[in-house]
Order: structure tokens, then C-alpha cells, then sequence
DNA sequence: ATCTATTGTGCGACTAAGTCGCAATTAAGT
DNA sequence: ACTTAATTGCGACTTAGTCGCACAATAGAT
């Protein structure tokens, strides 16, 4: 696990530093996008360190972003990547995975959203 | 046309303004979704005023909105609703047509969002 | 192990989209 | 025209995210 993470950055290479270390532990192990604030009382490092490594783990296709209702974007591995559905009202995020896969001619889907009123809004 | 909008903001027992006709007329005539900056220049509005009648609208249910990559929201007529691509690159949105329709058991699907990259950028 | 060039980090200031409070204005029913 | 409640413009504010810069840490060369 600790080998998986140095090798990620290894294999881009990205300099090994405990800040980015300890973003893609947190990446890993949450199941679900995350935000800034979401972790922030988690992390050890400023909020544009944290920024700026997202940022990169973004450009080397590392990590996933999208936007929410809530005007904040959220975050995630690659590897986990699946559909998900934003409540307009709540701002709930859930995962989606019985979704079958979106082929689109001559472009290239990253990800998928679905927004709308969610089960507890409705 | 004129009377459509009048009915429109009518039949949501909203009061029939300026500015709201304005915005819709806007909206109606764009057959792709808009952000404020897109229109500013052509419209007679405070940013506040676009703002809180956009949100009315929403509240209607007579416009979508969606957040894009360049972190601004975007909005569009409800009617016309459709989904969208957006380029995570160039920040472009591509309206999508070509795409089944998209049913998720016990949630209430209002807007289709696919994210990645466009055919210009790969 | 130390040296060095390069990259990453913290800090504080900044940006920009969007929101809010309030006083002045306007829509629409009486 | 009169009244009341909704709407508007304005300026101040909020907040997610960015930037510049000085200092610190990485990784390869010696």
C-alpha cells in the first residue's frame, strides 16, 4: 500500500513528498469524492499545496474532478472512477455503478453525472 | 413569443418584470446553455437581479443549471434540456442529443453531464 | 555523505463567481 | 390613483480557488 503510493508517483515522475503521500492515502481509503474541506482537518498541508497536488494528480491522470451543485469541486482516483448523481437540493453525492458505460464518438468520457432530486428530496 | 414568456412567468404566478423577460427571451432564443458572463453585455440587469431570477426560474422548474470546469454555472431552459458534454480541457460544452435516455430507480434525473475531453483537445 | 539544481511548500495577498442587506422602485389588485 | 408586497440596483460581502515569493525538501551527481 505504502509501496503502491511511491510507485504512483514513481511512475510519473513525481517527487515523492510526505504532502502528496498523505493526499493519495486519503484519495485511496475514501470510497467516495472528497473536497477540500471535506479533509482539511485530516491533512497537514496548506490549502494550496493541497491544490496544486490535486491539480497535478489531475494532469497525470492520477485523479478525477468534477463540480457540484454546492459551487465546490470534488475529487477522486482514477481507478474508482464510476457515475455519480448530485442532488440539486441537498447537494448529496452517491455512487452509481449499475450504469451501463457511455460511448460517445470522437471525444473522450472521463466521467459521468447525473443531477436531480434524490430519494430523501423527493 | 412574447405572449409564451407572459404565460410562462403567468402560469408560475410570478410577477411580470423587465428584466425577467429579458432574461427569458435570452434563455428561449440560446440553444445552448449560458453563464452570466456570456451575457452580460446583452443584458439590463444588475449581476444580483440575473442571479436571483435564474435561481427563481430554477426554483420553477422552468431552467437547468450545471456547474462547468471553468467553475461557473451554467443555465438553459428546461424545455430544451439535454445532455451535455464539457471538455475538462478547453472548458468547452457540446450539447449531446444522440444519447438514451438515463433512468435511475428512486432518483429524479434532471440534468445528463459528461465530462472529459473534446475532439479538438485530444 | 555532501553539494546543487530543481521542484515543492507555507504564507499572505489576491481573484472572481455568486450572495446579501437595504433603500428605492415597480407590478398588480382594490 | 392607492396600497402592499415583490423586485431591483447598489455596494459590501463571502468563499472556493489561485498566485507570487521566500524558504525548504527532493533526487541525482560528485
Amino acid at each position: 500500500m505504502f509501496m503502491d503510493i511511491k510507485n504512483i508517483m514513481k511512475n510519473k515522475n513525481m517527487r515523492f513528498t510526505v504532502a502528496r503521500t498523505e493526499l493519495l492515502e486519503i484519495l485511496i481509503k475514501e470510497s467516495k469524492p472528497v473536497c477540500y474541506e471535506d479533509v482539511k482537518h485530516r491533512i497537514n498541508m496548506d490549502k494550496a499545496t493541497f491544490y496544486r497536488n490535486i491539480a497535478k494528480f489531475v494532469d497525470e491522470d492520477i485523479v478525477n474532478s468534477f463540480e457540484s451543485s454546492d459551487k465546490k469541486s470534488y475529487f477522486e482516483m482514477k481507478v474508482d472512477s464510476h457515475p455519480h448523481f448530485i442532488c440539486n437540493y441537498c447537494h448529496s453525492i452517491k455512487c452509481i455503478d449499475n450504469l451501463g458505460s457511455v460511448v460517445l464518438e470522437g471525444y473522450e468520457v472521463e466521467s459521468i453525472i447525473l443531477k436531480g432530486k434524490c430519494t430523501l428530496c423527493r
